[in-house]
RNA sequence: ACACCUAUAGCUCAGGGGAUAGAGCACCGCCCUCCGGAGGCGGGUGCGGCGGUUCGAAUCCGCCUAGGUGUGCCA
């Protein structure tokens, strides 16, 4: 009932109902485009609702009221509406059959992406997560990129796309010449540091992950202090990108050592990428692009740089050119992120590329997708998408620092949350140690995940420890709670009546369990909205109410008492889905539910 | 100076043309203590200001106020 001819595709279940609108706004000799559907904002009134009747008054010159009641008179024998009713001033209030629902869930329950419809046509999809930097520790301004680069990451592929994500590390800059220059300064005995050395460099690196992580904020103070040294660390930075062999050799170890340390602190924000390039992987293209662009006569020269213009005569205010050789000849970042689509196109052919980065870098995004464009480095169809995200404040509402106003290690901000839940699980109930550190790291995972997520991405956000580690309110271990409960009940009813999987939902139901019943069935719809908006925090909201109507539902069914048993097996297929469709949403999230907490 | 973003309850946030603007936290009361009470039910307060468009505006438009951010040789 719910497939369409070419089968196997599910319908969002707004879109029956709304078919069945825009066929009685026809038959009643209206346009059908009035028929549209929308969620009741009156939960009290109706499940779902159409407002056509009073946007179409206008034009047929009739009270809304009159083309309602006209609409209500064709849907009295509809599979799918049980009540239709129009309210005053022209309000078409509606109700949902509980057969055609239970069905619904019942279709959905079977399909492996629970009625969701993946792309017909999957486009490849580049995440850019903007890179993290090479020889510096991941602080929390790493964090939201990395969370919801990976979200929207899960959320593409889960949409049936080829999705690859590239974290893209600045790993090419002015930092790596200071760090060559102080470890010039402290070991200059090194071979890599010897101009007439000709042999084979070490293996080992000359440095460890926590000297590096030293070396890098000392050269760069010691710089701003010091002309003669900053020259020598620029002249360092202009030799390794020249092919200058012992400084490229270190530059090898401080990747080397770098990225190790990344993927393991990625790693446990369960955040991996499929690309571990980096800047100077786009070096290589520069040359001819710069060539290209001059040839084409894109790029001129002003006050001595070479620049694209990028100005259009919609603009609200000066758009700067895109720069992309400095006076100096050098390249810069506009010239890294052109050269770095070339090299995409050229590798990948994407069909988009998502940057999610800090929102205060979307001037220069605008300079370089128009300048992309401009010089057709990108084809008009390629989808160029700019994910701005917002600062992380701590509770005084300014930038997220420790308390002696350091920059926050991400290692250090997580090392807090997971000992807090810690003393939470443990405070509760009797665990093994193992057990317990364990369950922490994964629900102190969704505190920070689901904190962060829950909030739009565009918008600054307030980091509160205490509120996003309760197990209350709209917070990550209050939905990993109502999974974990969830299970249990699945559990212990596999222990009584042996796993059965041919359980069905029933169309008798209450209304707490007809509410879940309508809250699971959106999920497609909600999806395809989050995946259309690039927005994650919607999955949040939808698991969220999602998590509390099981709540409502579960504290008035005795569902293990219960005697009739194909209404016993009904609550169990509605626990099943519900359980399904949490479970997906917080993986699409970058989550997990321990099976205990 | 110019441009952009933001402004919703005491606090943290949803809602982005429709009915009575929602949650959580905090505060007060009640229920249950049964499949996990880390629950459920109820209670008070609010769309920064002024105009405009519309049958209807928290939502769209203009102006104002306050805060944040950005504005070619850092990334």
């Amino acid at each position: 009932q719910a497939e369409d001819e070419d089968g196997g595709i599910m319908k969002k279940i707004f879109e029956f109902i709304q078919e069945e609108l825009e066929n009685a706004f026809e038959e009643a000799g209206y346009d059908r485009g009035l028929g549209k559907v929308t969620l009741s904002n009156r939960p009290d009134l109706c499940e779902y609702q159409c407002n056509g009747a009073m946007a179409g008054a206008k034009t047929y010159r009739k009270a809304p009221i009159m083309i309602a009641n006209d609409v209500v008179a064709k849907l009295q024998e509809s599979t799918c509406i049980q009540e239709a009713e129009a309210v005053a001033p022209g309000f078409i209030n509606l109700r949902l059959n509980r057969e055609f629902l239970a069905g619904y869930l019942n279709e959905m329950s079977e399909d492996a992406h629970l009625g969701f419809e993946t792309a017909e046509q999957p486009k490849t999809i580049i995440v850019d997560y903007g890179g993290a930097n090479v020889a510096k520790p991941l602080h929390v301004g790493h964090l939201r990129s990395a969370i919801i680069g990976e979200s929207i990451k899960r959320i593409g592929k889960f949409a049936g796309h080829h999705v690859i994500g590239d974290v893209h590390l600045g790993d090419w800059g002015y930092q790596m010449g200071l760090v060559i220059t102080e470890l010039k300064k402290r070991k200059p005995e090194l071979p890599y540091f010897d101009e007439s050395f000709e042999g084979e460099y070490p293996e080992e690196a000359p440095f460890t992950i926590g000297e590096l992580e030293e070396i890098y904020p000392t050269a760069s103070a010691y710089a701003k202090e010091h002309e003669d040294y900053k020259e020598e660390a620029l002249q360092a930075t202009f030799l390794l990108q020249n092919g200058h062999r012992g400084y490229r050799a270190v530059w090898k170890h401080i990747m080397n050592v770098s990225v190790a340390d990344l993927k393991k602190n990625y790693g446990n924000l369960n955040v991996d990428f499929d690309l571990w390039k980096g800047e100077a992987d786009a070096q290589a293209y520069i040359p001819d692009m710069v060539e290209y662009m001059k040839r084409e006569g894109y790029a001129h020269i002003d006050n001595g740089a070479l620049v694209v213009d990028v100005k259009e005569e919609t603009d609200t205010k000066e758009i700067p050119p895109c720069m992309i050789l400095k006076s100096d000849g050098a390249a810069l970042y506009d010239t890294t992120d052109l050269a770095t689509l070339i090299e995409r196109e050229e590798l990948y052919k994407p069909d988009e590329v998502i940057y999610v980065v800090d929102k205060r870098q979307e001037l220069h995004f605008v300079q370089v997708f128009r300048c992309a464009r401009k010089t057709k480095i990108v084809n008009e169809n390629t989808d160029l998408q700019f994910v701005g995200f917002g600062t992380m404040n701590g509770k005084d509402g300014k930038p997220f620092k420790t308390r002696d106003g350091g920059v926050m290690r991400l290692e250090n901000l997580i090392r807090e949350i997971n000992e807090e839940m810690y003393k939470k699980i443990t405070d509760n109930r009797t665990v093994s140690e193992e057990e317990a550190r364990k369950t922490a790291q994964i629900v102190g995972l969704s505190a920070i995940k689901y904190g962060d997520l829950s909030n739009q991405a565009s918008k600054d956000y307030v980091f509160d420890v205490d509120r996003f580690t309760s197990f209350e309110g709209n917070t990550g271990p209050y939905i990993l709670y109502t999974i974990v409960r969830i299970k249990s009940i699945l559990a212990r009813y596999a222990e009584m009546e042996g796993s059965r999987t041919d359980a069905k939902l029933l169309a008798a139901c209450s209304d707490s369990e007809k509410a879940l019943m309508l809250e699971a069935s959106k999920f497609n719809s909600v999806i395809e909205n989050t995946q259309e908006e690039l927005a994650p925090h919607k999955i949040c909201a939808y698991i969220y109410d999602l998590a509390n109507t099981f709540n409502r539902f579960y504290h008035e069914t005795k569902i293990l008492a219960e005697e009739d048993k194909e209404r016993q097996a009904s609550f169990i297929a509605l626990l099943t889905v519900t359980k399904k469709v949490l479970e997906t949403c917080i993986d699409l999230l970058g989550f997990e539910a321990p099976e205990r907490m």
